[in-house]
DNA sequence: ACGCTTATTGATAATGGTTGTCAAAATCAC
DNA sequence: GTGATTTTGACAACCATTATCAATAAGCGT
């Protein structure tokens, strides 16, 4: 039987304080910063129960990284993401839906899934990297 | 300046060689059962280079390994993958690139770039499947 | 509240893909 | 051909993730 533990309960809290997408090491070390003695392996089982069981959604940076999101809409959505600041927007895209599916049936194509995410810089970054001249990145910003 | 190696031209027909998408690691596996005595590292440089150059795509699978394949189209575009036996179509999407370009300016967001991909079972693998009643995973075919 | 069964935890080792190291080999301009 | 400079490749290092497994603790029946 599934048991209740302030383990799962800790990281369901961090995720959802969680501003953007994050990765397993780095929820770990916020919480660890916060002063709970979680253990690293329990933060990835935990991550990965909430993404199976959909509380959770996941994806895969473009480095090769897991991320992880508490996101409000329940549904299946995907994401605009700031590769600067990671703000996320949730985006509903039924054309998109539409799109894939009818793009594997033409082609014959069963149990069709998808990866669709958009990455570009939030207009609050946009201002900041053409002040700057620099362009800073993601991960630098979000240890 | 940049010198012209057997090695690199090697990855670059073995590339072409290949149906579907592939990993580094297959790909030197591939090369060594042809009797090519070229080193993983090399395999990884040269995939690299052809993937920033634009001569090659690549992607992440789901599993975070990276992907890749030496496409017809040169231009932009997306893939259709079978998960089972790695067949991939290439597809053009200019609805998709509308919308992602719209939901991206809709937000503010600038520089947008996106990651879009659909994997299923093709036909053949469709029946396959049936007929055995066992999903088969992709890796285990492409050794 | 108590004990028992069993899921869960967490320190650590193991795994697996990828990148760094650096001496040796190869390329190419001259 | 010679030599400066790039490239290679065996191997180590790295890093995210998963497996191990003894110790812990949740929750059931009592
Ligand atoms: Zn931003
Ligand atoms: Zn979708
Ligand atoms: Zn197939
Ligand atoms: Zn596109």
């Amino acid at each position: 039987m599934k048991r209740n533990t302030w383990q799962r309960e800790a990281v369901r809290e961090a995720l959802d304080d969680t501003e953007g997408f994050i990765s397993a090491q780095a929820l770990h070390s916020t919480l660890h910063a916060s002063g709970s003695p979680i253990g690293l392996a329990t933060v990835y089982r935990a991550l990965g129960d909430l993404a199976s069981s959909g509380e959770a959604d996941s994806l895969q940076s473009p480095e090769g990284e897991a991320l992880y999101r508490a996101c409000s809409t329940t549904g299946h959505h995907h994401h605009l993401i700031c590769r600067n600041c990671g703000l996320t927007v949730e985006i509903a895209a039924d054309e998109v839906e539409a799109w894939a599916k009818g793009v594997a049936a033409e082609h014959g194509f069963t149990q069709a899934a998808h990866v669709v995410d958009v990455f570009g810089l939030c207009a609050n970054c946009t201002k900041l990297v053409v002040a700057d001249g620099a362009d800073s990145k993601v991960e630098a910003d979000r240890g």
